[in-house]
DNA sequence: GTCTATAATACGATAGAC
DNA sequence: GTCTATCGTATTATAGAC
């Protein structure tokens, strides 16, 4: 022995966290959100989430105390990035570029985290057990100030009449639907699993919904 | 005994059920539609399903040979009333009748209907291990059907260049999205639990967003 | 930190009396 | 047709060696 028994600074950093155990909670939070977005949480157990992470059962509760714990990591860390196109839409903006690029951004985003929405719409369809509170605190007053910003441009007459609040409904609900309803989309299409090609032809799609007009006046 | 050995067509119709099994058969499927639209198919229990029928586990076991064939049933059984806002559209019609009384209809149906419609998202969400088949075949053909009709409108100039069969998906998704996503609807907007009032608004978000223009050209 | 073994329980399904 | 009792298994979680 050398003598030195100061605790080494680069495996228990002031964080808390040595390098292996984030190493370790990285590979199981990736391995619970391949399970949990594909079974739902009750549908899900602790044996495939540990095989998927290449991890023995009883590791992977070294780690995390229970199943919901797992759960709950993942929904949390997930709210911050699926509010961020949300938080992008500027007040300065014209409707047309700031909803457009919106619609982009949460379609990119299905695209991008499939599992990621699908874990959120299995929340949401539980009835929102975990995230309750987040939906009537923090998206409820986003929800209202981005909102707010959509009824200037209505009062502005660059928009039609409507409820703000439910055009962000509508935006939500057809880009999710893609990663969402995924299967349904590729078998009534007659897609392949894994392909995603339908993208494209949704951009076109929502762009000639939202910004240009759909039904011509005859 | 007064001597008459025929069985009681009252009792045993040549449908081949009697009257009691038909109304435990009913009970069960509205019990086991409340329990499963709720915390989907892995998260339903037999004991929650039977206490909501009144019922011993047992003799709902009697009924059923067992969760996934209930689980079928209620599938199976929904799929007609799924489609038949989509199977009224007619060719002959104009498209801001047609589209606008299918969106209404569609609407109607997420609000009168919203455990079958969760039921329907549930499934999906899983994969749709049980309807893959209706998906790809019935669905499929359906929407084949009714997008050659939306086609023609294009062609004729009467709605702008689109692929119809995403234009389904967006009334399909922005509609039933009331439905399975009505916990959100609800936090967001602040309302109490069974408040439905939001069901008014969105319908003139959709006839906005759909039949109308919604973003002014300046 | 990781493992094998196992405890504890929740749940689907059945047996058998009535 | 309905019940009580119970079996068998899947699954969450823990104990304790290394």
């Amino acid at each position: 022995m050398t003598g030195n028994a100061k605790p080494r600074a680069v495996e228990k950093p002031a964080g808390g966290k040595t390098r292996i155990q984030m190493e370790n909670e990285t590979r199981i939070l990736g391995a619970a959100l391949d399970i949990f977005s594909e079974s739902g949480f009750h549908g899900a157990t602790l044996d495939r989430i540990a095989s998927q992470a290449s991890m023995s059962k009883p590791n992977l509760l070294y780690y995390f105390r229970n199943k919901e714990e797992i759960h709950v990591a993942l929904l949390t860390g997930l709210l911050d990035v699926w509010l961020a196109p949300l938080r992008e839409i500027r007040p300065d903006g014209n409707p047309v570029d700031e909803i457009g690029s919106y619609i982009r951004r949460k379609l990119e985003s299905s695209r991008s985290f499939p599992r990621e929405s699908r874990l959120f719409a299995n929340e949401i369809l539980a009835g929102a057990p975990h995230i309750g509170d987040f939906l009537q605190t923090e998206l409820r007053q986003l929800v209202e100030e981005k909102a707010a910003i959509l009824q200037g441009w209505i009062d502005d007459g660059r928009m039609a009449t409507c409820d703000p609040r439910h055009l962000l409904f509508a935006i939500w609900s057809t880009t999710q639907h893609y990663a969402d309803f995924s299967v349904q989309v590729r078998h009534v299409l007659g897609l392949d699993p894994g392909d995603k090609s339908y993208y494209d032809e949704a951009a076109n799609m929502l762009e000639t919904l939202f910004l240009g007009q759909l039904i011509s006046v005859n």
